[in-house]
DNA sequence: TCCGTTATATCGGTTGCCGATACAAATGTA
DNA sequence: TACATTTGTATCGGCAACCGATATAACGGA
């Protein structure tokens, strides 16, 4: 437990926003390449050891398997995590944004 | 070397923002803990260790020490990266807004 | 005098990302 | 048909970073 922590990894952001529309393991690589415009690819390693542990956080759910693809969705507690995210970034660019321009 | 993973995590993103103006280690921790309405407040270790690991990326530099105060100021390189970082953040948020509001 | 704040520093534990590796089905191409 | 690439999931060891705890000590106010 720390003080007030909630910073989501670049990782694990891209995978949540991925997972707002259900999907599997690869197209959220795909997606978080294509949102980074190319800058952000997750590695297999990354992916599937997060899916795991946002599955055990309850931020995540999975769907069921087609074929070789298992798909997951955002849950509920995931989009509430995602939110409070979105608000932290804009705070962190806002410090950012007034300091830098003195 | 990873495929392009520049994110500054949220200590060292508060710490080089403090260090625009030249202040102590527990200038910084106040300065950190005000600008983020006392959401964060960096514990000890993270501090002086990442004042260390800054200084050896360049990205800090000291200006010496002023009784038991020791100074520091951001170089023009991690001036750079903050503003990298504000890119980067700034795109989080964007593409966040876009998918959270489907 | 005593206590809270200021001030710097180290240590061990935990977490999380990464690259490498493995395996295999599906798709595209020569 | 044969081969290469892409799609797809998964594990492992290593490394970096943060955290809380701990240590030490000067300073200021009640």
């Amino acid at each position: 437990m720390n003080n007030a922590n909630n910073a989501l990894t670049e990782a694990v952001y891209y995978i949540l926003l991925s997972l707002i529309e259900p999907k599997h393991g690869y197209g959220i690589m795909q997606q978080t390449a294509s949102l980074s415009g190319g800058r952000l690819r997750l590695s297999a390693g990354t992916l599937y050891g997060a899916l795991v542990s946002l599955q055990e956080k309850g931020w995540i759910e999975p769907l069921g398997e087609e074929g070789r693809k298992k798909e997951y969705r955002l849950t509920d507690n995931g989009r509430s995590v995602l939110i409070a995210e979105v608000e932290r970034l804009e705070e962190l660019v806002k410090n950012g944004k007034e300091l830098l321009n003195h």
